[in-house]
DNA sequence: TTTT
DNA sequence: TTTT
């Protein structure tokens, strides 16, 4: 078992990407407010010291290109799937990890219309990038299967 | 909202400090079971390229003291908390990421008398320092780290 | 291990009491939304059939006394804490089934000043009760401890 | 968002059933240990008056021939789904409501070989009677349910 | 109604 | 680095 549910705000616009084989894959960060306890550790309601731990989502598909239409930077959503927690090698050598969900869920929590999502210009090329003609890749390269790893 | 679940095992014998004001924490990684999955995402119970996650956990207070007892490596464990992601640099002045789940509930699965926790001597030794009065260092021993963060 | 995390928007107002003893209990119910999915359990983001499942929370304490105060009817919340499902029998005789969560963090998601929760009547009823002067029987009353499930 | 983890020990074997199109069906209860809390919420590791919360669980498709293959009475599982909360009315017209997970994810947490599984009788045919060639018309049943909420 |  |  390996499940996260959060619920924050978008630090930045996501980006959308695809996978070699034309799979969409959609990363953004999540602010998710995070309160210091007592000893007790029981005064979730107390606003004292609150600050943010900032997580890392990633999700793919169809979900993936609605994340990418639909949120923006200080957008609130709920996500919910896996932590994941790999290394990889930097160019210096360096062992690095990465900690990221692998989202199966993103809930929306900003009704539409609201936020500075619609004249955000970041957001406007993103949105024209998604819907040119010429971009139609994303929806037509072959789709071999082994290319996603959720 | 910040809530993870895992279920895994234990990849060493936990590990038993003090913060300066004699707080018990304790640390672990634990191995969670990980499966790709196809396409549809749906085939959970699908053996096929099962790897695992290393997470590291940390608890506090009694809970640290129950956990460095009754705890191994290999042993199962449940663990609920929230999700900490926080950056450090490092002595080559690197800036370091560090994930770890802050737990507040840790449920032993492993039926107490099974595994290998009883023969293991790391383990032995600890319980014995634990519980030695010459050991009442665990709650006056300085430390250099921030105290009870949770 | 027992954990559920939901978001959804209260059905009514909040309903405060207090036990014996003089601790706070707050009751709501959250109407989740739930879609149905396709045989391959997958469209998560797929909107037919999204539906509700209702599902009443129980707070107690500082926590109860700020749901009260400040959730209404309509308002947005994402709620974490154990399932229970009790029974009892009714008037009749009959065996009845209870289940709620009992909730240890409830966020508010609808940002003051939105949403009709200030013209609430019952909701300025319950806030003029919660400040009368002579409601301090709610801080004042002996605790003894045993009063609380939870 | 609607997301619960339980760790369990079945209270009876799970049943397997079928829809009219032949799909898998498998529920079973979960026993989850339930803690009374102090006070302060915060001793979880406190085994003061433990006691249990009766989980029903129901899954679908392979999941449901896997848990029916595997579990049994008294096994041990980790389960991840979402609550789903229905009323119906009984044949005395009493409306009467219904609790359970609609899981995704079931582990099995006891190892295999381990517990009473083998020995039970009411399993061993159950096993049989799945892998016997006769027995198609699990996917071939008429059954007045509806079929495949998800 | 499970289990430790 | 978000938000209230």
């Amino acid at each position: 078992m390996n499940k996260i549910c959060i619920v924050g705000n978008l630090t930045k616009d996501p980006e959308l990407r695809a996978t070699e084989q034309g799979n969409a894959v959609c990363s953004f960060t999540v602010a998710v407010n995070r309160r210091y306890r007592d000893q007790d550790g029981n005064t979730p309601t107390d606003p004292r010291g609150a600050t943010a731990t900032f997580i890392p989502v990633v999700v793919w598909r169809d979900l993936a290109e609605n994340c990418a239409k639909y949120l923006a930077k200080g957008r609130k959503v709920a996500v919910s799937g896996a932590l994941q927690i790999r290394s990889y090698t930097d160019r210096d050598g360096v062992k690095r990890w990465v900690s990221e969900i692998q989202a199966n869920e993103v809930d929306f929590l900003t009704p539409r219309g609201e936020s500075s999502k619609d004249e955000a210009p970041a957001r406007r090329e993103q949105e024209a990038w998604q819907t040119s003609p010429e971009d139609d890749w994303l929806r037509e390269a072959p789709e071999e299967q082994d290319d996603l790893p959720f």
